[in-house]
DNA sequence: TTGAAAGCGATACCAT
DNA sequence: ATGGTATCGCTTTCAA
């Protein structure tokens, strides 16, 4: 029925041992052997059955990469760049991989399942996007399975989240805390003084940075400061999506209808505050952009203030992508071998104010 | 090093093919003899060897789907519900599928080579989404390749594509003529007559469609009819993409600066146009929506009238994952059998007006 | 209900 | 440079 490599070598009048030899060029195969070869893989319009080679070899070219939201742009923009990095046209060896994106919806469970599922096809490596929980439990079995993981040989990558206690693991970090530092001391260089926050989710680690950022800067310009508890109750959580954004706002503002700016933790809970306010006939400001405007010229144009703190996340998930790529044992934690880019400098944070400093 | 099945099966005292037939539930086991096997897993930490298995059963449980533009949200809420309705909590038999999301850049080389890949990897499905090209030569080669993977065993999903001739496959419709009609019958009832419209790229299926769908509405209204050209004249194509969308806001306003209203192809696209649209002061209306908004309510309510145009797009998702569960050669072209819903009405279709009707 | 054994298709070591 | 072949781990008849 279907073609085999026993079928390509009868064809070419060669053996099994030799068909395969060409195919992978890993040794070497006499010019004119080599032509019958891809003549008859031709002609017999062969495929590779990937399940016998990665049987054999014991590794698969299947690369994991595991999103908390893949309808979030954020996530998809990282998935597809490391797509690409390991894709069809990667540079080097190790290119031609396959990538595997899985939307774990920020579940713990739903991140193991898939590693479990990832390590049952042997992959050949795992990126794991995004803040992670900060569940100590979960960070355990996380850490457990992981380290599982790297023993069968698939390489780790952490993109976006904190390394991991003993687990040999190439990370991309992103800096959360200077992120949501600079865009707070933006709102406070408008005259902003009563800020709210629309945080992420309690327990991850992104929700967590970014708040410490935001009121690192809230306390540096001594604002807030005075009454306790006053950060944080102008500070709401809710998840990374627009309802959420939206549902802070509304929060934000009943609670204190003086605002005059609000922050919010992502992208696309930005959306969400945004919609709020405009339901509410409040200035929404042109400034507040959206994850992957960066293409565009006048949105990069009309936020000034903020290009520094944007981070070409494609790049980052480029990275990611080599790392991933790279061969084990190559510079662990931290960045890795060659071509590697030093850690990317910040995480992509934009905010939504209601556009009435000092009102 | 690695457990394997036989290690297991040492382990509960019973041979390699009943540990096997527990784990795969196919075949009656004694329950006592389960729960020794289940148990001998969970002690060794056992985890099946997916190529092995693969090679074996001559399939594997990936589910590849392949997506235009993986950062569009579109494509990203879409494979987001192909995945979780194949994934692990999928119902009944054929669940916990592994999708593999593939990123082809809308490029014809990319599907083809994404689809190699696929079929190396002897996927149980594949899900082509989003519009496809109409180049005669390519749709041929498509053609010819799915047909190699339908003989394989491989399911065919054409999910937003139209069929395609000699290939079995299920298909979900999204009726892009009629949902582009209504959006410009939409503009047309607020008073509009000098539409512009932002088109997709050229030789795409949803381009056409949606193209033929707001000329007809406009050729039924009597606008542009008069004359001969102008419907050209004001239509700019380009990719499906923000800066596109902004490109050809420029150039429409450029040919016809008396535009009271830009139709775009897609939300994307409407995203740039709205950009353009607020670099030169125009009001831009509030009801611009974007795709995904449909969970935030008071989105939904900012557009009574394309209310009834919104797709569920996560739940189309869905449907198509569940056809590429579906046993191979139930109802093909067309729908399918158990639980399948009918194809879905309409596509999401947005547009940004310049919001000054008659002026 | 359970076991034994023959593949599945490619890889890589050992010869030649 | 090329061929023969054991091996990878699981599935699936065929018997018992």
């Amino acid at each position: 029925m279907t073609v085999t490599l026993a079928d390509v070598a009868a064809r070419a009048r060669v053996s099994a041992a030799t068909v395969s030899r060409v195919l992978n060029g890993n040794y070497p195969v006499a010019a004119a052997t080599r032509e019958r070869v891809l003549r008859a893989v031709r002609e017999l319009d062969y495929v590779v059955n990937g399940p016998a080679s990665s049987l054999a070899a014991a590794t698969s070219d299947l690369v994991g990469v595991l999103v908390n939201d893949i309808a979030d742009p954020f996530f998809g923009i990282v998935a597809g760049a490391v797509g690409g990095a390991i894709g069809a046209g990667a540079p080097g060896r190790g290119g031609g991989k396959l990538a595997v994106v899985c939307n774990t919806g920020g579940s713990p469970e739903g991140e193991l399942t898939y590693l479990t599922l990832l390590q049952r096809q042997r992959a050949a490596a795992v990126v794991l996007t995004g803040g992670a929980l900060e569940d100590p439990e979960h960070t355990a079995a996380l850490a457990a399975k992981l380290a599982r993981l790297t023993e069968a040989g698939t390489r780790v990558v952490l993109c976006g989240r904190p390394p991991l206690p003993g687990v040999r693991a190439a990370v991309v970090a992103f800096d959360n805390r200077g992120g949501a530092r600079r865009l707070t001391e933006h709102l406070l260089g408008l005259g902003h003084r009563r800020i709210g926050y629309a945080a992420g989710p309690p327990g991850r680690t992104t929700t967590r940075h970014r708040l410490e950022g935001h009121r690192a800067a809230l306390a540096a310009a001594g604002a807030h400061a005075g009454r306790d508890g006053e950060a944080d109750r102008l500070t709401v959580y809710g998840a990374y999506d627009r309802r959420a954004g939206h549902a802070a706002a509304c929060e934000l503002l009943r609670r204190e209808p003086g605002l005059t700016a609000i922050a919010a933790a992502n992208d696309t809970v930005a959306l969400g505050v945004r919609v709020a306010l405009r339901e509410r006939g409040l200035r929404v400001p042109e400034d507040v952009s959206v994850t992957g405007f960066d293409d565009l010229p006048c949105a990069l144009d009309a936020v000034p203030a903020l290009t520094t703190v944007r981070l070409p996340l494609a790049e980052a998930g480029a990275l990611a992508g080599r790392l991933a790529l790279a061969a084990p044992g190559a510079g662990e934690s931290g960045e890795s071998g060659p071509g590697a880019a030093p850690p990317v400098g910040a995480e992509l944070v934009v905010r939504a104010s209601t556009g009435r400093p000092g009102a």
